[in-house]
DNA sequence: TCTTTTTTGAAACAAATGTTTCAGAATTAA
DNA sequence: TTAATTCTGAAACATTTGTTTCAAAAAAGA
């Protein structure tokens, strides 16, 4: 046998990821990455690929870390207008305290259709939010709390779409308050 | 005097703009630029400046078209309430028909923040966009037919955010009735 | 130990990047 | 027509780009 590898992928794939999620696809040099990942372009080459391929990696360990954070925060479910309440005022409070917007969505309007893997990722990342959110509206619906002539697909899509909005928003104009009372607006207009 | 600039500048940037819509920033190059406005970077670099400067012009250019579509589209008001809903129908359309998305959210997401004479143009569009909105809102609340109850300027930003979040969808899905769909979900829980 | 295999580091690669240069063409006013 | 001025085209500029090369170092099994 041989010499092993000596750097920590996991950990060199973390901060690649940090560097893509800041800086975006396009703008970010190799140099730049493996500045953060401390690595040499050789050993990126040998073992992860190029550019593209570590972008996949990243990509994907960033909807990994997101899924994951809301599995573990929604794990016990309470009454499901009341998680979807939480889960509202949560993505409210996620998207102005955190330094950059959503890498997804930075990336679904970087890359625009050309780029199929990247894609495929993003879209299994809306898929598993548009099915959390929509199992919840169903459940809602199911005892009243929420119209239950209104699709629960339908919903689910409108939730996901406001809070894609509140990203663009807050980027723009760095207003919490703005999020906040639209956050507010929705959830009382979602009883109904 | 001399020689006068030959080309026409108005189409030229009309051309770049094209480009940079479709592609993004970071990912155009110089000379993608210069063959699509069909001039020398010599010209360019003498009469616009540099790629910076291009862009401001560019996206300047493209939020100017966006307004003037509106104030021509939506030049005699009727009735409030339903001037909003042929404009929320409307971004569905423009929205689902469209080549590309958006050229201001494209680049929100791109330069996020660090751009300010980039972020001031897209800015004093959402502006304008949102004025808008709020005025229509406005006389709807005051002929009862929006809740008069929540803030015109909440829920301005938040028929904004929804489009934004139209634009994502189509982008992930390119499913005109997923945005048909929530296009009816709004306009039936405004009226309430 | 030695051999085998693989990783690493530094340098190099060609191509592409944004931008500049400058001679010559073009245009207007005198 | 001439002089003055400015634009244009092609080539060149220095950097930066993504990627590759290869000798030397490292590690595990024999």
């Amino acid at each position: 046998m041989a010499r092993l590898v000596a750097f920590d992928e996991e950990r060199a794939i973390q901060k690649a990821m940090e560097v893509f999620w800041k800086k975006g696809y396009a703008a970010t040099s190799m140099r730049d990455l493996t500045d953060a990942m401390q690595i040499n372009s050789s050993s990126l080459y040998n073992t992860i690929g190029d550019k593209h391929q570590l972008f996949v990696r990243c990509i994907r360990h960033y909807t990994k870390m997101r899924i994951q954070a809301i599995e573990q925060r929604y794990a016990d479910l309470g009454s499901s207008i009341q998680v979807l309440e939480n889960f509202i005022k949560d993505a409210a409070d996620i998207i102005t305290t955190e330094p950059n917007s959503c890498m997804c969505i930075k990336a679904t309007f970087e890359i625009e259709g050309d780029n199929p893997d990247i894609q495929a990722v993003i879209n299994a990342y809306d898929d598993f939010t548009h099915q959390f959110l929509k199992n919840l509206i169903e459940h809602a619906q199911n005892q009243g709390e929420i119209d239950g002539n209104e699709s629960a697909d339908t919903i689910a899509d409108y939730l996901n779409s406001l809070f894609i909005g509140w990203y663009n928003s807050f980027v723009l104009h760095k207003n919490r308050n703005k999020i906040l009372n639209m956050a507010g607006f929705a959830i009382r207009h979602l009883r109904c």
